[in-house]
DNA sequence: TTCATGATTGTTATC
DNA sequence: GATAACAATCATGAA
């Protein structure tokens, strides 16, 4: 099932607009990217206040961010200094591209572990996310002889789970 | 005090 | 298939 969690509405206007970031990126203009971006994070935050999944898994990181977990360590070591993240991510990222593919193995196998377990998690949260609608649509049902008219409308927009922030991985 | 920003690449989700 | 969105990080500045 393909549901547009909030994204839908918010991508299409943000399509015109990033249209061509994409290309930019491709092309190598990672400014014009870059200010996209910025636009583009504005509007995922507000989507997210606008209606935050706390129980949906977060995305797996890929394996250059996997990478990237371990560079910056690395970079802070070597350069205390440097505090800047933007720093770091542009290092990780020019490491990242002179790498090997050997030398990426390590990394690309840990992202797929955390690919699968997030599979996993989003199975669970699928579940759940019908378990809920299940009752939503028993409540409704429940209501209707109950309700008369004029209150059926909005019933039953209550969420009976409470986040339970429970994403720690071993 | 709270929140956005910057910089990167890869992957997922959506259309 | 194309493209938008998001994943981590954290000092810093702005509101």
């Amino acid at each position: 099932m393909k549901v547009s969690k909030g994204k839908g509405p918010v991508r299409k206007e943000k399509k015109e607009v990033l249209k061509p970031v994409v290309e930019d990126r491709k092309v190598g203009k990672r400014k014009a990217a870059i200010e996209a971006d910025k636009s583009r994070r504005k509007l995922a935050k507000n989507a997210k206040l606008g209606k935050k999944d706390p129980n949906k898994p977060k995305r797996p990181a890929s394996a250059f961010f996997v990478f990237l977990e371990e560079f910056r360590t690395i970079y802070k070591q070597e350069h205390p200094n440097v505090k800047a993240v933007s720093a770091v991510g542009k290092a990780g990222g020019e490491k990242w591209k002179s790498m090997s593919h050997a030398e990426k193995a390590p990394y690309e196998s840990k992202a797929a572990k955390r690919k699968s377990e997030y599979e996993k998690l989003m199975k669970a949260y699928n579940n759940k996310e019908e378990d809920t609608d299940d009752e939503e649509e028993e409540v409704a049902e429940k209501s209707k002889p109950i309700v008369k008219d004029d209150e059926e409308e909005e019933s039953g927009e209550e969420d009976d789970e409470e986040e339970d922030d429970d994403d720690d991985e071993d």
